[in-house]
DNA sequence: TTTAAGATTGACTAATCACTCCACAAAAAT
DNA sequence: ATTTTTGTGGAGTGATTAGTCAATCTTAAA
């Protein structure tokens, strides 16, 4: 790990931790190991760190959630798998997720683009689009459904983190859930 | 409406444009009209300010929401009144909501008891217990129907705050939501 | 009228912060 | 071998911040 992520990693669990403001550059790069003036060698300003975490997250989850559908599986088995890719990724790895939370609810969201933050939701887009030309989800405005789903994923995830399930309770949980949402949308 | 009120409405604008940490007290006091000195009397630290603001917010979305069932309803009926209650003072409200957005996101949570964070909850709770007895709602944890149905909630307000539709339009799909959200819990 | 308690002010302070700067080291290119 | 580029360190800086304090004002009870 180079000096560079190690610096986006101890943002990372410091940001949770305390909040943006409430963790001191100086304190990230004590944290990293690595002296002031290295941070900001890579990063020009601390809004372009909690920036590069963000997208950093993003595109560690995107690499870990871009599954394929397979052959002779259903618009409902692949829609399934990524629904569970996602919420199995957000519940392995909590601090990024907490992060992700409380970005896209802060006014550093508005230094993101618009591009970028679409980016990441296109292939769940992609299918929700057959599934409603398949007629096997309900033809409501795309934007709704993504803003529906992402936010029922976030609802499952607040409960199980909070709750002390063990891993086969968790997946049955997940499995449960995932039917309720697809009550909700199909 | 006294200083402190206004020391705490300032203090929300603020806090959802620049972020808690991103307002210095100062400017709160400013824009209040009032002296630096008169916000400490006030609120002894910064932190407490915040969590002011928090529960302040809550009080008035409780006082807005405190309905009670009438005679002749269903359980379904008075369930959607509550649904509509919470989620058009959330959208006649954005400054509020959003805070409360990033206030639960962020570590200031933590500053807030179990016991205050339940209280406003209850009415939404006994509901769900009533229904899920009377077999109209399906048997599942009552902290996960509860966390799903608020981010059911959460994810509705983002898409109309997003969305540029007009009230006929925006009342169409609350009560469309409603269904989306009943035919995934009942 | 006197008195006491709270409300209000704004200058002040000690600490902290984001960021700079320059010296130097390592690596890469020539 | 020499030059250029890039990476790294850490002391230093000017601006900003949360919170204090002593002085004044307001209110209302005695």
């Amino acid at each position: 790990m180079d000096k560079q992520e190690q610096i986006l990693q101890a943002a990372l669990k410091l940001f949770v931790e305390y909040g943006f403001h409430g963790t001191p550059t100086s304190k990230i790069a004590q944290s990293a190991g690595v002296s002031n003036g290295t941070l900001f060698h890579y990063y020009k300003t601390k809004d372009e760190l909690v920036v590069a975490v963000y997208i950093y997250i993003k595109e560690h989850l995107a690499s870990c959630t871009h599954l394929l559908p397979q052959e002779e599986m259903t618009l409902r088995q692949y829609f399934k798998q990524l629904y569970m890719a996602w919420l199995k990724w957000a519940l392995s790895h909590p601090c990024e997720y907490q992060f992700t939370r409380q970005f896209v609810t802060s006014p550093y969201l508005m230094k993101v683009s618009q591009g970028v933050r679409e980016k990441y939701s296109a292939p769940l887009l992609d299918c929700l689009k057959q599934a409603i030309d398949g007629r096997v989800v309900k033809p409501l405005p795309l934007s709704l459904l993504l803003s529906l789903i992402s936010s029922h994923i976030d609802g499952v995830y607040l409960y199980l983190e909070s709750s002390d399930l063990d891993e086969t309770q968790r997946d049955e949980l997940v499995n449960r859930t995932f039917d309720l949402m697809w009550d909700m949308i199909g």
